[in-house]
DNA sequence: AACATTTTTGAAACCGGTTTCAAGCAACAA
DNA sequence: TTGTTGCTTGAAACCGGTTTCAAAAATGTT
């Protein structure tokens, strides 16, 4: 019950096992009468070559190493999976390591996958420095996804987050809300910074001075928003409608809202960004900036392969899309003197 | 600038390649002055082991097929970051491939898998029969997420469904409900039948005959369920509460109920099963029978690590938890004497 | 000092493929 | 018929490690 290799067919079909290799993988024209020995050979024994040795020979390991961060996100769950779905029919299969948001344990992460002889790497989210990407990453074909790199050597997919803060928040003062908190993302996330900064240039644009006090602390999770928006409430505060930095956010003050009994779109207006599945089901369904999580997977990895095949790349910038549900209305003119 | 092999190493050290594989295995006792050089060697020309190489020489890829199913769920991408971060601290990486809920894909999916020559599977979801399991992972130590085979010959870890279904039904019973309507999930899926059947006991058991108008159509996806639920409120039959088979479909019908000015708990109540992320953040905060998925990941990863160290492992059947919140009212008296 | 025992070491085989190289062979033109 | 060309083919080297085996060196014993 020895194991199928390319010697054992090779016996078999009476043949060597350059001949096997060469009709195995067609680099070579091989008699008809011995091509079809073999193949009938490998179809009988059922071999099934083994990658590994494979790769260790022509140096390529048809694996993409994938870094991705353990945060439990439904948005960066969506890229992993667009990633998996956009290798699923090419010969490259993608293998996983995490990086806890972390600089160290991303280069750790990523250095590991280098041992494993990755073929390119696919970077997803994380905080390394694009000297530190680099420097790690070698030559090795790369591209980052959901972010935005300064420089923009290594090439990323990714949605632009001012422009999507922007376009939020304008939704907002076109319905005549002038008091628009925002829930801050983490402090030093740079996408919760770009949307804060999108945010910033609408108000700029329609006259509104920044109301510091209308800055909610956030995280990105639920729990903290509704902390947040619970306090902001009870600081009798005036306020209008909410721009939260991702839809976790947005979930949370639509409970705290929920408890104080105030009634959305009717008398908080809320906008949301991400536009994971959940979000068309809140009550009232919630407006959002789409991001195409899922897509950016799939086009990354795609991308990718592309790379490998020796075509270049350039950095894509995406645009997020403002999925308008029920989350918003027009002010009522009570308090749209006010500003 | 080519690249550091443990020749090189060897070579700079001044003894053989044997001697540095010894030493960066500590498989053999090696001069202290021997060893320092060797390592000051790796050190100063930053030597990375090839594991493509180490895999084909000692017959172990120190990789983990996970066959994932995508189906953009959070209860099943929940496992897969269970898996990875099981096997964060372990040397082995987790290697991922769609099965696409579906048999020939899952089949294509372990044996592309295989070729990998992974060193143990972890399988999580799909419709492949115990047979097909044990015939197409062969020996190679095996682990079913979030599935129960009959026969148990292959492990598996996975929350008990029926008894999940029983306890969010008698939840629902205790608070005077009788009507209870129950979204569906897919048909031919093993989880949304035990779910059906834990809900079937629990009414036998009360004494309350099932009303099969009181079966919704569902598909474990939010759309489906809002549909059905809709449909059912405008037959004009009586329902006091709603058993869904996911949280997904708790969504919908949550929405549903919205739409119709239904009120949640005061008129209609409504358990899920998951507790996804977001289900604690509904309005109301909806109650809902938890699966550990990130946990069940974990655990298989773990587990599977163990049987790569020749412990046995036996299947492990958790239960899940019911996490009450605010979704269920006890039904006023106006209609509880209607059985 | 001589011998037995244990430890350290390098050469070579091996893992399972791919690829280079030159030889073998058939077909073709002169 | 002979020389040239082109296609098939097998032997051998190679990828970068691990492991076996026996020789060499170090250590212990008498």
């Amino acid at each position: 019950m020895k194991t199928v290799t390319i010697q054992v067919i090779a016996e078999v079909a009476k043949v060597s096992k350059s001949t096997v290799s060469r009709v195995l993988n067609g680099s070579a024209g091989v008699r008809p009468d011995k091509r079809k020995a073999i193949l009938d050979a490998t179809q009988r024994l059922g071999f099934q070559p083994n990658v590994v040795a494979r790769s260790l020979a022509n140096g390529r390991s048809m694996t993409i190493g994938v870094l991705t961060q353990n945060i439990g996100s439904p948005f960066y769950d969506a890229i992993s999976q667009g990633v998996i779905v956009g290798l699923q029919n090419s010969s490259y299969s993608p293998i996983f390591m995490d990086g806890q948001w972390e600089r160290t344990s991303e280069i750790t992460a990523i250095s590991a996958l280098l041992g494993r002889r990755v073929d390119g790497l696919l970077l997803i989210g994380g905080v390394l420095s694009e000297k530190d990407i680099s420097r790690v990453c070698k030559d090795r074909p790369t591209i980052v996804i959901a972010r935005q790199l300064a420089k923009l050597k290594t090439p990323c997919i990714f949605v632009d987050n001012v422009d999507g803060g922007y376009v939020a928040t304008r939704h907002l003062i076109e319905h005549g809300h002038r008091r628009i908190a925002f829930i801050q993302g983490l402090a030093q996330h740079q996408d919760a910074m770009d949307r804060f900064a999108g945010y910033c240039r609408a108000l700029k644009e329609a006259g509104i001075e920044l109301n510091r006090r209308l800055l909610l602390d956030g995280d990105f999770t639920a729990t903290k928003a509704e902390c947040s928006v619970t306090r902001l409430c009870e600081s009798k505060l005036k306020f209008t409608a909410i721009f939260a930095a991702n839809d976790a956010s947005a979930f949370g003050a639509r409970l705290a809202l929920y408890r104080r009994n105030i009634r959305v779109p009717d008398e908080v207006s809320i906008v949301g960004f991400d536009d994971q599945m959940e979000s068309a089901f809140l009550t009232p369904p919630l407006t959002t900036v789409r991001q195409p999580a899922q897509e950016m997977g799939n086009l990354a990895s795609q991308a990718l392969l592309e790379m490998l095949n020796g075509k270049a790349f350039k950095s894509q910038l995406l645009k997020g899309s403002l999925q308008i549900r029920e989350s918003v209305a027009r002010l009522k003119n009570r308090s749209s003197k006010q500003a």
